[in-house]
This record gives C-alpha cells, sequence and structure tokens, in this order.
RNA sequence: GCCGGAGUGGCGGAAUUGGCAGACGCGCAGGAUUCAAAAUCCUGUUCUGGCAACAGAGUGUGGGUUCGAUUCCCACCUCCGGCACCA
C-alpha cells in the first residue's frame, strides 16, 4: 500500500477534479479490484463469490455516451457493495471489438481496422476510467486480438467436429438427467456403422439410387463424408439469405429496406439460396426453451425467447397427390401406394406422391377445402399443368425476387395462383386444388400447408379472394356466434361477389330463410332471445354451418366437431389427439412438434471477423485446421471492400480473397484454399464470459478449476435490444461447451437486468419540425425558437445527432465530476425504465455531494470540520443512519438504486441542521455512500484518520430497532376519509390506538350523531371507523 | 394484427400483503446572509374555492369488488418495446 499525498485542494472546498485523479490513480497503482483465482496464494476461495458482468461495448469512433454508464454504474455499485460485504467478486470490462464500422472507415481510409479499433478502445478505456469503475483492468480484452478469437475459432472447431443425438439420454455435468447431447463427430461414424440409426438422411443427401442398400457399408468414401458433413452442428447448408450482388455481400434482414434494396447505397437485394455456414442452433430449441425454467431473469425477456423459439404442437399429414401436369405422379402409383403400404407405417421422407404438410389443428383435418405450396416447394415444378405452367412461373419468379420484409408488407392483399393439380383429402377422399402462395413459406413446417378457410384467418382472407369454398368444421360457442350475427359482421362485398346478398340482407332485415332455417322473426327480436337455446340452435348453428363464409372473420378458436363424420360432437382437444393416433394407425401422419427458430447464417463476406478454421479440398471435402494451428491469423489485404458483381448469380470473392499468399495452402502434395468468410459480430460475444474468467489461459478459452468457482455469471446487466439474439447465441453456445463437459452449469447467465434507454428532450414547431436544441430558449415553463419567436413543443426522443440532443458524459464530468454523474444517473428513476436526461437536474446531486463534504470537512479551512465530535451519538443522528444504512442495503440488493440515493438526501438533510456530528454516525455513513460515489467517501475516509481505501472495509451493519422510530403518526379515518391524525407509540396494540382514535377531538366531533358498525385497525398505519 | 410494458403535480419520479397518494430531487415563490452577486441556509409549493381556519376533487377513461383501490377484476383510450402471413 502506498503513502497516501496530502490531497492538493485550494482550501477546502469540495475539489473534485483534484480527488477523482487521486482515487482513481490510487486503486490502479494498487491494483486495489485485482482478483486472483482459485488457486493462487492468498485466495480464499472458502468466500462466497459474485460475477457482476455489463455486456461489454462496441468500441465505436464516437466514444461513450451517457446511455452507456448507466447499467455500468449499476453493476459498479453493485460490485463494490459485494466486495465490502466480504465476497470475492469478478468484474471485468472488454470490448466486442470486431465489426461493421471499423472496417467501412477502412474502405474509405485505408486505415487498417485493428488500428482505428486500437485507438477507440483507448479512447473507450480513458472514459471507463474517468467514471471510476471499480473494473479488474488486469482482466481487459478484446474480441479482435489472435489471441482472443483463437479461442473462438477452437469453439467453433468443437461444433464442426459434433454431432447432436436427440436420442441420447444423459446425466450432463450438473447432475441432471438430460435429453439430447452434443457428441463427437467421431462417435457418429461408428453408430452409423453399427447400423444404430438409419441413414435415410444420408440416402436424401448423397441422392444415389445405387445406395438403396441401406447400409453405410454400401456407400462410398465419398458418400460418407457428405453424410457426416450434413450432420454436423456446424454445417455448410443452402439457405434463401438476401443477397445484394452490387455490395458484394449477403445482408442481415435489418440492413434491406422495404422495397427490397440495400440500406447502404439502394442496391437491389435478391432473395437467394447460396451455401452458407450454418451453426445447428435449432437441434438446442427444446433445451433453450426448458432451461429458461434455470434463469432468473425479468418474465418479459423469457416471453419473448419463447416467442422467438416459436414452439407449437399438431401434427405432419401426407395428401396424395391425384392429378396434375405430365410430370406429376400418375393414379397408378398412388394406388399403388396406396394398397403397399398397409402396415408400412408413416415414412419418414415423404414420398414423391404425397404431399406433406404441418399443422396445429388436425382437428380441422375436414374442413380442408384446398392446399397451398411456398413457391420454392420442389413439387411446384412437378405437378403443375400444361395450362397454368405460364402464369405459376412467372409467380414464381416474382416471389424470388421479394425480401422477407416485401412479402410481410404485402399482407393486406394475398396473391396465389392455381397449379392445375389436385390432391386428396385422406380423410375423406375429396379430391381439393393446390395452389402456391407466398403466404406460406419454405422456411417453416414443410412449405405446404393443407388450408382450413373455415377456421384459419390467413386461409379465409385467402379463399375469399379466390372463392374458395370455406366450410365449418368447429362449432364455435354461444357467445362468439351471437356476437357475430347479432353484431352484423356480414362480409357484404364478398356476398355480392358470391351472388348470395339477398342471404346476408336477409339475415339483417330480420327475415332468415335458408335451406335449413324457418322463416324467422326479426333479427331485432332475435338479439332479445340472446341466451335463448332456440336462438343458437334454431337460427345461429344452421347459419354458421351453411355460410361461414358470410361473415367478417373466420372462427380460430376450439369448439366442437361438426361435418367430421366419426368425430362430430367431440371437443377440439381430443379430436387432436384421437385423430393424430387414427392417422399413426393409418400411416398417414405423426404427430410432430414445429419451432420458428431457424438455424443460425454463420457466414458473412466481410473482412473485419474470424477467419473460419477451415481448408476446402480439391474433391470439395473440408479439412478442419488443428487446435495446434490456431489461431488462424486475419490475413492482410490491401483493399477491404467486398468485390462488386455485376451477375446476380455470381457470388464473388470476399476481401480475404485477395490475401492471395494466405489463402493457398498445400499439405502433403494436396492443394488446399481457405474459407474465405469470416463469422459474424455475435461470435466473440458468445463466450466473452468465460474468457474473463481466464484472460490470460494461452492453451485453454480459460481453466477448468476457474470456471467452477466463478461460473454463472451472477449477475448481468445490459439494454433489452439484446432481450432475443445476442442471450440466445450464448446460451446455445454455453450448451454445446457444456455438453463436452467444458463448463459445469446448464445456463451462463443467472440473473439478467435490463437497463432502460436514456433519452433527451427535443422540441418540435407546430409543423412537427424538430428544432435544433441551441435555438430553444425556455420562458416560465414555456419553449421558444430563439429566432422567430414561435412556441415550441418540447418531446421526449432517442438521443441523436441529428436531433442535437446527444449528451456528452466527458462535458458533466468536467463541470461536476464522476461521482455526481454516477449519482445522477442513478437517481433518474428505475434502472429498467427509459427516461429522458436532464441536464437541469445534475446539480440537485452534486449539491448534495457537496453537503456531505461539509458533514466531514470545515471549507474555510480544509480541517476537518469542528462540528465532527466523539461523544455518543444522539437518538436523532442514529436512528436516520440505520434507516439510511438499512435503506440502501436493501435497495442496492434489488438494484433500486435511485431510492438509495434519496436516502441519501434525508440523512444529509437531517445531519446539516445539527449541531453536533458524532463520528460513530459520520463514519458508517461514509461507508454507505461508498458503492455510489466512491471518489468522495475514500477522501473523506482517508481525511478521518483511515489509512487505506474502504474498498474491502466491512459493509456497515444496521440494528432493525434503531432503525425503527418510536412514534408514528398515524391516520384516522371514518368510512375511508382521513379525518385526522394522531401521534401513537410505534408498538401500541389494535385496542389502544382504537382507543387513541376514538379519543380525538375531531373524531368524537365527526361521530356526533353516528353509530359505529366496526372499527378497522392496521397496526402501525391507520384506524378507520365504519359509522353513518 | 398478435404478444409484452407503462400511463401519478409544471418536470424526473416515490408509495411492504389492498392501508395517510405525491417521499426525494428539479423548477418556482418567499425569506436569511451579502454593499451586491454566486454559493449556502430556512420556509412554502397536487388542483379548485377561501384572507384564513377549512371544504371539495384527485393516480389515463368508464364501471365493479372492498370498511378502504395508484395497487385487485371487467371494458375502453393513449404511448413505448418486441414479433409480424410461423400453418
Amino acid at each position: 500500500m502506498s503513502q497516501q499525498q496530502p490531497t492538493p485542494t485550494n482550501a477546502g472546498h469540495y475539489d473534485f477534479t483534484a480527488i477523482e485523479a487521486k482515487w482513481q490513480n490510487h486503486w490502479q497503482d494498487n491494483r486495489t479490484f485485482s482478483v486472483d483465482n482459485p488457486g493462487t496464494p492468498g485466495f480464499d476461495e472458502t468466500k462466497p463469490k459474485r460475477y457482476v458482468l455489463d455486456m461489454f461495448p462496441y468500441p465505436s469512433g464516437a466514444g461513450l455516451h451517457v446511455g452507456h454508464p448507466l447499467g455500468y454504474c449499476a453493476t459498479d455499485i453493485y460490485s463494490r457493495y459485494s466486495r465490502m460485504k466480504g465476497f470475492n467478486v469478478l468484474h471485468p470490462m472488454g470490448y466486442d471489438a470486431f465489426g461493421l464500422p471499423a472496417e467501412q472507415y477502412a474502405v474509405e481510409t485505408g486505415v487498417h481496422p485493428a488500428v482505428t479499433t486500437e485507438k477507440n478502445i483507448a479512447n473507450m478505456r480513458r472514459q471507463l476510467k474517468m467514471f471510476g469503475f471499480s473494473y479488474d483492468w488486469n482482466r481487459e480484452m478484446a474480441t479482435c486480438t489472435p489471441d482472443y478469437y483463437k479461442h473462438t475459432q477452437w469453439i467453433f472447431l468443437q461444433m464442426y467436429n459434433a454431432w447432436y443425438d436427440e436420442e441420447c439420454i444423459w446425466i450432463d455435468p450438473s447432475g441432471r438427467e438430460t435429453k439430447g447431447r452434443a457428441r463427437h463427430i467421431d462417435e457418429l461414424v461408428s453408430e452409423l456403422q453399427a447400423g444404430k440409426f438409419g441413414i435415410d438422411d444420408a440416402l436424401e443427401i448423397v441422392r444415389d439410387p445405387a445406395a438403396a442398400a441401406h447400409k453405410w457399408s454400401d456407400l462410398s468414401e465419398d458418400q460418407r463424408g457428405k453424410v457426416i458433413d450434413q450432420r454436423r452442428l456446424a454445417f455448410i447448408g443452402e439457405v434463401p439469405v438476401n443477397w445484394c450482388p452490387a455490395l458484394g455481400t449477403v445482408l442481415a434482414n435489418e440492413e434491406v429496406t422495404n422495397e427490397g434494396r440495400s440500406d447502404r447505397g439502394n442496391h437491389p437485394v435478391f432473395r437467394k439460396p447460396l451455401h452458407q455456414w450454418m451453426l445447428r442452433i435449432t437441434s438446442y430449441a427444446e433445451r433453450l426453451l426448458a432451461d429458461l425454467e434455470l434463469v432468473d431473469w425479468p418474465e418479459p425477456i423469457k416471453l419473448m425467447q419463447r416467442n422467438w423459439i416459436g414452439r407449437s404442437t399438431g401434427a405432419e399429414v401426407d395428401f396424395p397427390i391425384a392429378s396434375g401436369g405430365p410430370d406429376a405422379p400418375t393414379v397408378g402409383e398412388y394406388d399403388r401406394w396406396r394398397n403397399g403400404r398397409q402396415g408400412a407405417g408413416y415414412p419418414a421422407k415423404p414420398e414423391e406422391f404425397v404431399i406433406r404438410v404441418y399443422t396445429t389443428r388436425p382437428d380441422t383435418l375436414y374442413g380442408a377445402t384446398y392446399m397451398v405450396l411456398a413457391p420454392e416447394h420442389p413439387l411446384v415444378a412437378k405437378i403443375t399443368t400444361e395450362d397454368q405452367r405460364q402464369v405459376v412461373s412467372e409467380y414464381v419468379q416474382s416471389a424470388q425476387h421479394k425480401s422477407d420484409l416485401d412479402r410481410a408488407a404485402d399482407t393486406k392483399e394475398k396473391t396465389g395462383v392455381f397449379t392445375g393439380a389436385y390432391a386428396i383429402n385422406p380423410v375423406n377422399e375429396k379430391q381439393i386444388p393446390i395452389w402456391v402462395a407466398d403466404y406460406v413459406m419454405m422456411g417453416y413446417g414443410t412449405g405446404a400447408i393443407m388450408a382450413v378457410p373455415g377456421h384459419d384467418t390467413r386461409d379465409f382472407e385467402f379463399a375469399k379472394v379466390f372463392q374458395l369454398p370455406i366450410e365449418a368444421v368447429v362449432l364455435p360457442d354461444v357467445d362468439w356466434l351471437t356476437e357475430q350475427l347479432t353484431q352484423q359482421r356480414f362480409d357484404r362485398d364478398y356476398a355480392d361477389r358470391t351472388g348470395r346478398a339477398g342471404i346476408v340482407d336477409a339475415m339483417v332485415d330480420g327475415m332468415v330463410s335458408t335451406a335449413n332455417t324457418l322463416n324467422y322473426t326479426a333479427l331485432n327480436a332475435l338479439t332479445m332471445l340472446d341466451g335463448d337455446p332456440a336462438w343458437t340452435e334454431q337460427v345461429a348453428v344452421p347459419f354458421f354451418t351453411e355460410h361461414c363464409d358470410l361473415l367478417m372473420d373466420s372462427f380460430t378458436g376450439e369448439g366442437t366437431a361438426v361435418n367430421s363424420d366419426d368425430f362430430d360432437g367431440m371437443p377440439t382437444a381430443q379430436f387432436k389427439k384421437e385423430i393424430t393416433e387414427a392417422l399413426v394407425e393409418a400411416g398417414l401422419g405423426k404427430g410432430a412438434v414445429n419451432y420458428k427458430l431457424r438455424d443460425w447464417v454463420f457466414t458473412r463476406q466481410r473482412y473485419w471477423g474470424e477467419p473460419f478454421p477451415i481448408l476446402h479440398g480439391p474433391d470439395g471435402r473440408m479439412r478442419p485446421l488443428d487446435e495446434s494451428e490456431l489461431p488462424l491469423a486475419l490475413p492482410e489485404v490491401e483493399d477491404y471492400k467486398p468485390t462488386v458483381s455485376h451477375d446476380e448469380n455470381v457470388l464473388p470473392e470476399p476481401p480475404l480473397g485477395r490475401a492471395t499468399q494466405w489463402k493457398d495452402v498445400e499439405i502433403d502434395g494436396v492443394h488446399y484454399s481457405r474459407d474465405l468468410n469470416t463469422m459474424p459480430q455475435w461470435a466473440g460475444s458468445c463466450w466473452y464470459y468465460l474468457r474473463f474468467i481466464d484472460p490470460g489461459n494461452d492453451s485453454r478459452f480459460c481453466s477448468s478449476d476457474a470456471e467452477k468457482y466463478w461460473m454463472p455469471v451472477d449477475t448481468y446487466v445490459g439494454g433489452a435490444e439484446h432481450a432475443v439474439l445476442h442471450l440466445l447465441y450464448a446460451r446455445f453456445w454455453h450448451k454445446v461447451l457444456f455438453d463436452f463437459n467444458h463448463v459445469t452449469t446448464a445456463e451462463p447467465f443467472k440473473n439478467l437486468i435490463n437497463q432502460g434507454m436514456i433519452q433527451s428532450f427535443a422540441y418540435k414547431d407546430k409543423r412537427g419540425v424538430i428544432i435544433s436544441m441551441d435555438l430553444v430558449e425556455e420562458k416560465s415553463g414555456k419553449f421558444f425558437n430563439r429566432e422567430t419567436g414561435e412556441e415550441v413543443a418540447q418531446v421526449i426522443a432517442k438521443m441523436s445527432k441529428s436531433l442535437k440532443n446527444v449528451v456528452n458524459p466527458d462535458e458533466i464530468i468536467s463541470e461536476y465530476g464522476a461521482d455526481a454523474f454516477r449519482c445522477y444517473e442513478m437517481f433518474m428513476g428505475p434502472l429498467e425504465a427509459s427516461k429522458p436526461w436532464n441536464s437541469r437536474d445534475v446539480p440537485g446531486v452534486f449539491k448534495l455531494l457537496k453537503r456531505i463534504w461539509r458533514l466531514v470537512v470545515d471549507e474555510d479551512t480544509g480541517n476537518l470540520s469542528p462540528q465532527l465530535s466523539d461523544n455518543p451519538a444522539d437518538d436523532a443522528s442514529l436512528r436516520v443512519l440505520h434507516k439510511t444504512i438499512k435503506k440502501v442495503s436493501e435497495d442496492i440488493e434489488a438494484f433500486k438504486f435511485n431510492t438509495a440515493v434519496s436516502q441519501l438526501f434525508e440523512f444529509v438533510n437531517t445531519l446539516t441542521p445539527m449541531n453536533e456530528r458524532p463520528r460513530s454516525v459520520i463514519e458508517p455513513f461514509v461507508l454507505t455512500i461508498a458503492p455510489l460515489a466512491p471518489h468522495i467517501a475514500e477522501e473523506l475516509w482517508q481525511r478521518l484518520g483511515h489509512g487505506q481505501s474502504l474498498a474491502y472495509e466491512p459493509w456497515p451493519e444496521y440494528d432493525e430497532r434503531l432503525a425503527a422510530d418510536d412514534m408514528v403518526e398515524i391516520a384516522v379515518q371514518i368510512l375511508g376519509k382521513v379525518k385526522a391524525r394522531i401521534t401513537v407509540p410505534a408498538d401500541a396494540d389494535d385496542k389502544t390506538l382504537e382507543k387513541a382514535a376514538l379519543a380525538d377531538d375531531k373524531i368524537k366531533k365527526e361521530l356526533h350523531g353516528k353509530t359505529i358498525r366496526k372499527v378497522i385497525v392496521v397496526k402501525g398505519r391507520l384506524v378507520n371507523i365504519v359509522a353513518n
């Protein structure tokens, strides 16, 4: 511990600049906040630990804005508090340093992204230190350095060398029985050799009839390789992506405009199936969903993850093709299949002459009146008739040029074309037309649906546009029916177009005359029958089952089956179960589970990212690098720009292709070329929390002893914008490592807290035009445009350069200091809430710090305040001290910092007017403010005569009895209205309270002439007298 | 459209299980100190009526449950966030 220099303050005023610099240097020189790992001499492993983590920042050129430190302040306060509470605290910081902005800058200026990034990191580090955060700077790291991405590549190789065994039941490292596990790829080979798995996949992949022997040994070496490659957790798959030839890269959905053009440069973007690296996150869908139970996260965030995973249950059903174009399967084939499939069960892959669909509502099978294939569905070309060929291929072409966003934007008007082909509804043998429409997507389910317009909104809309039959097979509950009919929710346009306007008119006019219903009285009169069984039985139900298409909405809820043969009268849930069983028995279908979650497209055609540690051989096979060959360093190139392609069909080489020396490798006389893609920015952030545990480890991503001690992350704080992707991706990687025993917890982040966004004020004139901040002046609570004198409205908006309302933390700190900044951000409001920055409020907390300063220091002399005394503390100051310790402790534990700060105000408001300030009260108070305002606390602690930093000083204890008031004021109500207040001893019992209340003069007067019915006493709160 | 979250003074916000609405801060008003200002300290500050004591209203709107509702229930309105034809 170094000897302290006296602080250079002029006289005794609160010189935050000097104080903060002094203590920041002290912490740095003494490595105050470094923490060792288990096994290091002096490290006490028996102490409890807390791993407190921030979502690390991208080191942008703009540096930190005031939004970043909000979460960082919170974790810092919690970390400092935890150290004083006796925890070993791991509180690290680093940089998510690969990414687009540095690369864009490099494209424009030629400056290497590593140079830009290092410069930005230096600036960010300076800013982070200026806030006085208690990070263990020895653990600082960035994802873009080879000694970091070496391990990112290593984890990728773990996934490359793995497959997912869905059936495997095992005891996982946390001791739970778990179904499904990633296993080494070599084990897949032996499983296949042993014939334990069917090789249907293999047949599909190699598409070789000669392999029909269904035996592993019949496959060629090449075929075996392909089979294995397609089962890896990291594999090359063909998926439709946003391909922008002009920019030479695949774009994320967010980078594509609604017009199907690139956000940057406005170039055309195409949906194109391209070969990309994929990570098989879908294998983990079930566990990612189920293990949300293990974590202590905000329920809305869990829900967002659940929705993103999007699990649904239902059934797969095969619909045979009855007729179609010349390439369509013949009736003979279909008949042979029908006859031959008896007892054969339900095939894993659909036969060529059936359309396999997925539905969540197998109970509506009888209501399927047509089918729809996605435009990309492989059967489309095959079944389309000659007549329809032209129109179908045009439709498919135009669909290809639409982005997903485009398709979504067209939701209002459904489009599609008839293929000319028909399918057979397997439950009732009815022939139904097969359509192609882009409201069905290839990426979900089987890319084909059975359309049940009677009970699905989208099918209903489509059927109305093309006037396809709509049949009711589920009877809604009476309330729904009654509402539709009595509210006259009829689609008159549709009735008009189908020539059935008369029915609606009759219904509305009150005369229902259809085949099944007798003439009835006026609808108005029927409305009065609402609830009468006759209304339902004789009007509503017959109308619904006959004319459900005339209503505005389809009925999508659960109900009772109708028009469904033997199933009639069955409730939906039971119907689902029974028909699924029947389908299985008949070999026509099976129960199935589906997820919205897609496998993760893991390739970017960029420069500034992790290279793939994979070599591509001449035969199309891949050769992964060996662990010992890592890191595969990013090569130098002259130009970072992706190559421009003028042919939309040609994928140009990514920037890494220009590293001519680097990209070609010869091993044992065989020529290999390196993979020229890089990984997305998410990769580095998927596991950084593990690297912080042991950042210097050269041989392993982190030592297993350290991992066992520090994991899981106890508290993870960051913005809600990462609620889905980052948190899901990181959980996925973690589970892969978990399956291979590299980590010991099933989940990485135990507790998650989402900080809100810091907004800012902006000003708009009457036309809604944004006025620059510097043009606005305030006069008596109203705002005016300085130039025109026009009154402008104050609105709350995101901070942005264009609004000129960005607040720079450097300026705030130079004016008020880091402690004031920290306290202000915490005092603004609840951590999770979005709230506007108001610089006008900062002096308030600054004043608080100055007042705390003056409690201890005499401003005139710079000596300790003469009011400090060694006398025993009086009751009043003792009470406020214990209240403050209690409140601040509880609030820090609960991350409710705003109310913790307000308690500091209360303490100061109580102590300031007092003539005497007992040391026994002031010293614990100084410790109490230390997490929130560490610099001033350290300085005061030192001035109070303590030799060393208070960072590890035990957190003050509070006494519940001392914190409690002796006398309390309680309200006396009559009929719930406060009529008087009385002061009573805090521990007074109910009887005493009641007596005291009734003895009060005001109450006596109020009660005059009334009878007391009842008296309710809430101890320590109120007395309510029920009297009239 | 669907799913979340939230609506409290001039402003940011506070309120254990249903128990005194507006803690704390800003702003504003008044006062003390000062030659004066800054800084500091003290007092007041939900609205309406009233000089005042006091009375009435009041937590987005309308209803309900309760001795008692910012809190629970039903319907609706507004804002923010997420998803978006997921069969």
